[in-house]
DNA sequence: CCGGAAGTTTGAGCAAGAGCAACGTTCGCC
DNA sequence: GGCGAACGTTGCTCTTGCTCAAACTTCCGG
């Protein structure tokens, strides 16, 4: 394994607070690894072993049902911590963790869990302010869910992505990890077919472009106004 | 204000490895109130200054969009905290609590948060707990939501608050606080009228009996198979 | 360079459930 | 004891978006 350089987690949210010192004592118990686009990383049900920190790529939480069907929970972007299911008392993880992209994340076993939480100041804090954050995510989408009709939903779901992975081009803003028709349509608990319609649509109105699994939005402001029920 | 018992809390899983001194400081320190079916006990939004333990009756969880549609995220129990934002490091209430029947809560004021979690021994693992149930359950909504049918749906709120706060009786199992067909429909992303004719025929089969804001499950099973999407 | 897999598009038909409307019932309050 | 508000029921209409079907395009591996 080779030795992981500091810079890999000084200006990090978790470990912000944090001298040279404990970095390199968190980095020396860390495992590093590379996941291809598609991997699996853990998965729902099974024993929680180690927590996670992704340092670059796009992950995707899903979950599935009895019958087969997927759903997206919510993307996690680099430098966030994941699979904290120590932090509330599970054993289990409660979802399973995809790469989007191809990426890289560290990983340390959960016996450590609680002297992180006790000695590296601020480390606490933040993990918390990170499952209150996603808490929040998730009570958004259930909220669009339940009220929103099919076209606002992929919009909503269109931005969000934008917001959390955009990357400027000189066609508008592109989302920073492929996506195809299919997921979002287990975001919006829709069908592959209407989303490609609604893309299609958008697409001829000037406010998207896309190729396969790539989407640059180009007008997001018109986007927002779709993503608003009544105007 | 009359002085509180220490019987309260000493069952509860909060405070369940503490003394009868310790039941003591955490009473001293507490304020008991009385809210009335329909009363808001906070708000999304607002600052969070206290938090929570519901010791009777039972709270809804709400959340209200922009364009004035309400939805219902959980539903909160007996024993249970609530309102504990501070333990995801908010400052604010991330959704808005309202009593679903009369009910009782203790309260404390934030600053007394960080005291608890640090002394009073297994206070911060039941919280967090109990935090890990939440999203898990709001999870399980949010797929329900976006891969089962109304009728699915609705038969698993239905169940779901049965398990929650079931009481026997002659005919069956009676949901144990107030609900409208309304409420039903906030739970579930559809509209009273929908909840209304599901219920009429599920009477006319002998799966349920309801009066006005009393629903009474006679045949449970049943409604297991409703629930089950391919079956 | 070819073939298959994965992803995308589009059309046509249909049904679930929303919206609208009207009326009935129960309850609490003055 | 009567009135109004809140809650519930039911019929009808109409739209959204799902299902089914088929063809097309892009990509990757051999």
């Amino acid at each position: 394994m080779p030795k992981l350089d500091e810079s890999l987690l000084t200006g990090l949210p978790p470990f912000s607070r944090l001298d040279r010192q404990q970095i390199r004592e968190i980095l020396n118990q860390a495992t590093s690894r590379r996941y291809e686009e598609g991997a699996e990383i853990f998965r729902e049900g099974h024993d929680a072993e180690r927590f996670f920190l992704l340092l670059d790529g796009y992950l995707r939480v899903i979950r599935t049902t009895p019958g087969g069907d997927q759903i997206i929970v919510l993307h996690i972007s680099p430098g966030q911590l994941f699979g904290i299911a120590p932090a509330l008392q599970r054993t289990t993880y409660p979802a399973t963790a995809v790469a989007a992209a191809e990426s890289i994340a560290l990983s340390w076993p959960v016996r450590l869990w609680h002297p992180f939480i006790t000695t590296y100041e601020g480390f606490a804090t933040e993990s918390y302010k990170t499952l209150g954050r996603r808490l929040g995510e998730i009570q958004t989408t259930l909220t669009e869910m339940a009220t929103q009709a099919v076209e606002q939903r992929v919009a909503a779901v269109l931005l969000r992505m934008v917001n959390q992975s955009g990357q400027k081009t000189g066609e508008g803003i592109a989302i920073g990890f492929p996506v195809t028709r299919n997921n979002i349509s287990e975001m919006t608990g829709t069908t592959l077919h209407t989303v490609s319609r609604l893309l299609s649509a958008w697409e001829k109105d000037g406010i998207v472009r896309s190729t396969r699994k790539r989407i640059v939005v180009t007008d997001p402001h018109r986007l927002v106004m779709i993503g608003e029920p009544r105007g």
